[in-house]
DNA sequence: AAGAATCTGTCAGCTTCTGACAAGTGTCGT
DNA sequence: ACGACACTTGTCAGAAGCTGACAGATTCTT
């Protein structure tokens, strides 16, 4: 189990079991012809939807489609992701998991802004490259997918706020406070992620051509120097 | 139709044709026994779903129940609204609406942040006072709701954002900059919502009994000193 | 009061998602 | 290699959300 257990509602929808996506951590080197047929429907699964979802759109494509494409039942489909929507989620859900384990690494000397600041760019930066398995196609489809689908931007938005408890932890920490008594982590990590949200979404719009990691970095550097215009 | 035309996607949602639960702002001075039978039924189909929702929460309750409780089909409760979860996005729709209208009548000299955060408090004043129809208890109990099911948590998320794109245009008008070329307006407006959201779920949780007004305030407070800690 | 407009219920159907059971396939110890 | 066991899959049945179409009732207009 990859995942915190903080996520209960979230954890229980995103693959059922451990078939989270990730590979096995253990040091064993040959996964067996079970696990690899499993990684296989899994990934075949998706590379199917994501196909459909680029060719119809997101709400006209069925469950029945997918599973077809792949030839098993929509039953099967089911046990391997939570919903339709699950598979977009799990690969978004994948990346926060990166963005707060890449936060946690920075050095501790840094104030929290910059230190999420620099987390999100190095991660970003990760996945633009293509260094992550994921290529750098598919990761453009799918905040694409979620910005042009209002039901996944919805779910999406619904992830980040089970995710957001444990960003404020962290916040919490790095800041040397107790979450529950000061209030200003979780308005930190709330931000963060509007921030992300705000350049992948709205931004992207205006500037289809600019990579993510720019935009965003764009947005921390701006909400560093202060949110109120003209400047307080 | 009171909404924007924008929020195209939300607005189909929202409850069929013109029955948006506002009062008609024509000059008509009676309604006719057929606008009225409407509003009742529409009324009552909300208590009724409040009622169930508090009882047995939301995701347990199903629409035939609510149906049931005030003696139509379920087919017509889906003419009333648009599914389940819009009798409570509904409301929370209302009070966007309410707050961005008091954003334009802040006066022009005041900063954006700063006529923001007057506005919200203004609409969450009045929201509390009781004297907008809708009882104090009521709203405490639509917040309350939200924060509770994640899916309605998402979905009053999809609803800001529909929404946030007529923040945006306001913002950018008192800030006399184009919003496709200046990105920070939407920043603004997106960077509001989260503060809104953090103060009426995270800080709830720890502060049950500080009104809603107040927390929201502090949020707006926090965060035009700035985001970074220790501050830069 | 007749006709038009509107509202409602019924019916049929689609889609998402879940539980239960049986059959097939991989794994492991001997 | 073989059998016991665990895991995966398909089929079946069904709940819940939601929508279109049609017919009957109610309200509004003239």
């Amino acid at each position: 189990m990859v995942l915190s257990s903080t996520a209960s509602s979230t954890a229980r929808r995103l693959g059922a079991a451990d078939q989270s996506g990730r590979a096995p951590q253990g040091g064993a080197a040959e996964p067996g012809l079970r696990e690899r047929k499993k990684q296989r429907t899994r990934d075949a699964l998706r590379a199917a939807a994501f196909e459909l979802f680029a060719r119809k759109g997101f709400e006209a494509t069925t469950v029945e489609e997918i599973a077809d494409a792949v030839e098993v039942s929509s039953r099967t489909f089911f046990r391997y992701f939570g919903g339709k929507d699950d598979v977009v989620l799990a690969t978004i859900d994948d990346q926060y998991t990166d963005v707060l384990a890449a936060f946690e690494l920075r050095p501790a000397d840094e104030p929290v802004w910059t230190a999420m600041r620099r987390a999100t760019a190095e991660v970003l930066a990760r996945y633009e490259s293509g260094e992550t398995g994921m290529s750098a196609e598919s990761f453009a489809r799918v905040t694409g997918l979620v910005s042009v689908s209002p039901a996944l931007t919805g779910r999406a938005l619904e992830l980040c706020t089970t995710r957001i408890d444990e960003g404020t932890q962290l916040i919490a920490r790095r800041m040397g406070v107790r979450p529950e008594q000061d209030p200003r982590p979780a308005l930190v990590a709330a931000v963060m992620l509007s921030a992300i949200q705000t350049a992948t979404g709205a931004w992207r719009e205006n500037e289809p051509d600019t990579p993510t990691s720019v935009l965003v970095d764009r947005a921390f550097e701006l909400l560093g120097a202060g949110i109120d215009y003209p400047a307080a």
